[in-house]
DNA sequence: ATCTAAAATTGACCATGGTCAGTTTAATAG
DNA sequence: CTATTAAACTGACCATGGTCAATTTTAGAT
């Protein structure tokens, strides 16, 4: 039933993950380049594909583990009480997230499953933003709406948030930082 | 002060424009290769990218175009009275956007301008969309919350929009369409 | 210890987007 | 008509992600 994985599956893994991660602490992830990354690792660039189906793959690794620490970090902390708190609660997400357009596209691109079989880290930390969105909201300390279901509150501000974010790379609209723009939509969206 | 444009342009940019449709039109936009509209239009690889800055410039105007067509025809129909028939007219935009997944990220990445001084095609689509939620939002027959702005709910039914389009790639929310998805939130926005 | 099959790794090779120094073509001046 | 200059065009070349047949390594059986 289990696949037998060798230790040294593991151990080439880990230089993969550990070259790119020396990568982008370097140069950021936009510049990344595979042969850069099994160069450092000492690999040849066929493992690389044989341990990620694609660079994407390996972004998507990179990319929600660290969106996971954040909101680790996030949950963490305390319960906001206000659309206001909450707004800067989701403070070090946002500007992960704008960090690179290249990340946003990334994120973006990776949000939803791909299929059910291989929910990636990045869907994953979607599924983590939304739990802790419906805790937030169901606590008594926030006052919000009851007019409508908890989940569908909980998926708004999540929609919310990405609009909030993706506006912050157009310049039509780079006047107001992305905190001020999501604030009014969570205080409308709450009620 | 105005750049002395050749005819000679205007016809090459509309060979490669036109050969681009017809690749499209015969295996969809993901599919397309600059080498193979470069060849049907019969010029240098050389000249498309003299033409368009990179292949999403060009996929820019192909989207913009179709994503313009689309909300013309949907601002030419009837004012929608609910969020029901809200989305009954957004219908053929939310197939179109969907159609691809291909489409949908190369219409995210241009949603907002990268620059002031260079609003693409699909950046115009989204401020046209924009308008007519406002449009919408604005008329009598339509009602709606009034303790907010009527461009913040505008901007609201965008942000829903894309949630529910972009949950219909993921697969751990494929089991309802994007239609029956976004009902919900814009009922819940437009109170 | 030796054999064997499966797993892991390799690197030459391919596909495709993108660049740019050099060439051709068109517009304008004299 | 010819010279001059700027715009448009060319195609060889590059950068980089991705493939795969061949090779090496590992685990387990005898």
């Amino acid at each position: 039933m289990n696949k037998p994985v060798q230790a040294r599956t593991l151990k080439t893994r880990a230089k993969l993950i550990d070259a790119a991660k020396a990568v982008v602490a370097e140069s950021g992830y936009e510049a990344l380049r595979v042969e850069e990354v099994v160069q450092r690792a000492g690999v040849a660039k066929g493992t690389f594909f044989a341990h990620f189906r694609d660079k994407d793959a390996l972004m998507d690794q990179l990319l929600g583990a660290q969106l996971r620490e954040i909101l680790d970090d996030i949950a963490a902390g305390p319960q906001p009480r206000t659309a206001a708190e909450m707004v800067t609660a989701l403070a070090p997400l946002i500007a992960f997230a704008t960090s690179e357009r290249y990340v946003f596209d990334v994120v973006i691109r990776h949000s939803g499953a791909a299929a059910i079989t291989e929910i990636g880290p990045i869907a994953l930390a979607f599924e983590q933003q939304f739990r802790l969105s419906l805790q937030w909201v169901t606590h008594p300390d926030l006052p919000v709406r009851d007019d409508i279901p908890p989940e569908l509150l909980a998926e708004g501000i999540g929609a919310f948030l990405i609009q909030a974010i993706s506006l912050a790379f157009c310049a039509l609209h780079s006047s107001v930082s992305v905190e001020e723009r999501l604030e009014p939509y969570l205080r409308a969206w709450l009620r």
